[in-house]
DNA sequence: ACCGCGGGTAAAAAGACGGTTACCAGGGTT
DNA sequence: AACCCTGGTAACCGTCTTTTTACCCGCGGT
């Protein structure tokens, strides 16, 4: 974890470098707005802790031109300044948590880990086979960068044998799996839709990560070798 | 957008209760921690301002609870206590902020807002998916500079859509975060409004940045690809 | 080689789903 | 009171998915 600092007086400079150090952050030290906003394009930082009374340029211009530049880290604002116009401005703004000071530094950790916490907590979940990538949250395939779209059953059946790569999934089981109904379907369902898939995952028809397994259904196979 | 607010003394609630219903959004309210915990697991809902201070359950157990269940969603923590003991135990069980009583209603409202804007991964209050901009604080949308005037449910429905661009949301989860009252909508109301947001989003319908995917809901796309 | 079974393919049939429009009710305004 | 705006409902229609049906192919066993 990387955590930027600007703040312009030394002594709490030096306190917030030893006690992020100490729990094991990477941290890079700026002492004005400029220094501040030069660190923050320059190397990619997880957070930012930011005193909001800085010489040169103000904190609110900073997170601002931040924010512009498409940087999207979490900041912490640190100010002396109570007045509640101020915490929603800079929260407008685009801040993420704002302390008065004088705080107690084991507030401000555990503030920055809930910061982290969050800003790591939406990574989409998604099944990689190389080439082959499916997004759960957006519901969307990519071969080599190359959007495909999916009906809603072409995916759930996709999806399933993605998610069981490797091992071989009876019709059963995959009928089971896909439709909320009890009633057995006695047509060729699956076959088609596995015919369906195979058409967009490899238009070619070269060697469609699907394969067959005689008299036991279907298994998907990362086409890696 | 829809709070569920868990606070024990009825003054406070009912006026959390109206200041959120101001600015649209969509109130559960419960008294105690039990019908705090029932709320957060029957109803999804986008964040959770909680009082410590309760009867029948302590809020930090009612935190850990939710968080045991796998429900993610942002919790504010409101208290009397300012020990920074209470605030760091309530940030480590999981809590996402901590304010104390008494509190200005703008500064609340300031970090909810904050909240629901990181857990659904931006960094700050404008929605920016060129050419669209929706500005959160003044619930403007401008497409490429030009100001475009939408009402309150319009409003509703595009802030959500635009907060969880990308991903597919389903008419159900729809309606349960922008409407109030417990009864299922049988009817089209989401159908209709996207119709209308498309009307103004793109007059010439070209390409709306409304995707539907069939069989599952609506989707917000950034046209530029 | 021949037969049978399991699977593949194509195309039609069914039907679910969403788009669209028109219209109504309520609230606020003139 | 008449009007406008907004939110919500209902009905109709087109289309895209899903499902079925029918038929073909090829492998494996006899």
């Amino acid at each position: 974890m990387r955590v930027l600092v600007v703040e312009d007086d030394p002594a709490l400079r030096a306190q917030l470098h030893k006690s992020l150090t100490e729990i094991g952050y990477v941290v890079d030290l700026a002492v004005d707005g400029a220094e501040g906003l030069y660190f923050g394009q320059q190397y990619p930082c997880d957070l930012v802790v930011l005193d909001m009374g800085l010489p040169k340029k103000g904190g609110l211009e900073l997170i601002r031109e931040w924010r512009q530049a498409e940087l999207s880290f979490p900041i912490l604002v640190l100010t002396a300044r109570s007045a509640w116009q101020d915490k929603v401005a800079a929260l407008e703004m685009g801040a993420d948590d704002y302390l008065v000071k004088p705080f107690v530094m084991q507030e401000l950790m555990a503030r920055l880990q809930t910061l982290l916490r969050r800003a790591a907590g939406w990574s989409h979940d998604q099944l990689n086979c190389p080439p082959y990538r499916l997004d759960r949250t957006t519901r969307c395939l990519t071969i080599d960068d190359r959007q495909v779209g999916l009906t809603d059953y072409e995916y759930r059946l996709l999806e399933y044998l993605m998610l069981h790569a490797g091992q071989p999934l009876s019709r059963r089981e995959l009928t089971e799996h896909l439709y909320d109904d009890e009633q057995q379907r006695d047509s060729n369902v699956i076959e088609v839709f596995v015919r369906r898939l195979r058409a967009k995952l490899d238009p070619q028809a070269n060697r469609a990560p699907i394969e067959t397994v005689r008299g036991v259904g279907y298994r998907f196979v990362t086409p890696r070798i």
